[in-house]
DNA sequence: ACCAACACCCTACTACGGTAGGGTTACGCC
DNA sequence: GGCGTAACCCTACCGTAGTAGGGTGTTGGT
């Protein structure tokens, strides 16, 4: 064919846009592979352009932006195949993008051959989508989550324990008989979580420390 | 100098370690960028070879081995500068890796030119850590949330909107004021809720679904 | 020896969360 | 019309969460 494909590809992370463009360009036999990193240059290229044969689109653009980008990319740009890449390997992720319009879904830290071999069934006019044993995984994936010391807290060392299973959603009670005390000293130690964390309760420091991991289990 | 830097890159996308690579070949004057995307593969050429000038190490690499690996790098090879990546943008997260030894750290979604200018600092001897109004950010920053609608957890539209308020962590009371209803109503939305998602309490309903926001706040 | 901090135990109380049972209105469907 | 469902209200009850107040023993610092 003498009609070389071309490609958009956005990600807010402007060296992996550039990586991938490159790969395009390199191993794809692509002709054109134009990284941008942000909304309104994809869209600023698109209306002075011819749209490209591809769009590559990050997941987890800035506020969520990707969604509603993928809609009206297929309803304004159909002939364009879309796919999506993400950095979590989340079912509902590939869900929502395939939802959304993307004609093929797969995560970043994929091997360099297979995010050729999913570029080269798009172009096919193919999706790409996973299945198997990994579609099944249901409503939560591991999150990663920041380790932080009770120390950093300003908490003591039981405090710590207490606040760990706190964070689990255990009861009192089911942290006392876990540590062999009574329900009376976890609320105690409770208390002194609250005042220290200055909450009001243990469902805002669930809250507060959403994405957080107390070191030691 | 004769002898131009070396760089091992190592992150878990190996197309943005490739990226990264590439970008320090071309940009950053670099005679040799190696790119990997697992430990071994890391310790592995460090064995085998010169330690390099430069290591580029993602912060979220799985299992959180990130911060022992910086820690022992710092131990066994002092020599080599360390510059630790990141894709969220949180305070926290910059003070973890320079806890664990980090010369330098800075987010992957900086432009190229700024990531050109932090490993230049860091060859240099410098450090490159932001501050500023940035590093004040305390607990919580944004965290990335999945959207999921009412109706995918077979959830009525009143319940979605409950729904919603207890994952801020808001207790009936202010529930029922916000939405101008009875707290007792508040309670049975919560009931219907729990039953839904086999909950046992809300503090289960919240850990279960951490990571998703509803959709329309 | 003394004091402060921590950890542990107790009783007693208030407030919030959640269930059960019973009742009203409004909407859409067969 | 009759039916189901969702939404709204009420009283009543029970279990958990969290506070207050008072007590014991251990540890580490001055």
């Amino acid at each position: 064919m003498t009609n070389s494909a071309s490609a958009l590809v956005i990600d807010d992370h402007p060296l992996l846009a550039s990586g991938i463009a490159d790969f395009l360009l390199s191993h794809c036999g692509f002709g054109q592979a134009r990284p941008v990193s942000s909304i309104a240059e994809f869209w600023a290229i698109l209306d002075a352009a011819q749209p490209p044969s591809l769009a590559v689109v990050d997941f987890w653009l800035p506020e969520g932006a990707s969604l509603p980008l993928l809609v009206q990319m297929k309803r304004q740009y159909p002939a364009t195949r879309l796919l999506a890449i993400s950095a979590d390997d989340n079912a509902a992720v590939s869900d929502k993008a395939r939802e959304a319009g993307a004609d093929g879904f797969l995560h970043k830290q994929e091997a360099p051959e297979i995010f050729g071999r999913a570029v080269a069934a798009l172009l096919r006019g193919d999706t790409w989508f996973r299945t198997g044993p990994f579609a099944v995984a249901g409503i939560n994936q591991p999150l990663k989550e920041l380790p932080v010391t009770a120390a950093e807290l300003g908490l003591t060392a039981r405090q710590g324990q207490v606040l760990a299973m706190m964070l689990k959603g255990l009861p009192n009670k089911r942290i006392a008989l876990n540590l062999s005390l009574s329900e009376q000293t976890i609320k105690e130690h409770v208390t002194g979580i609250l005042e220290r964390l200055g909450a009001r309760n243990r469902i805002e420091v669930i809250t507060m420390l959403r994405g957080k991991k107390l070191e030691g289990s």
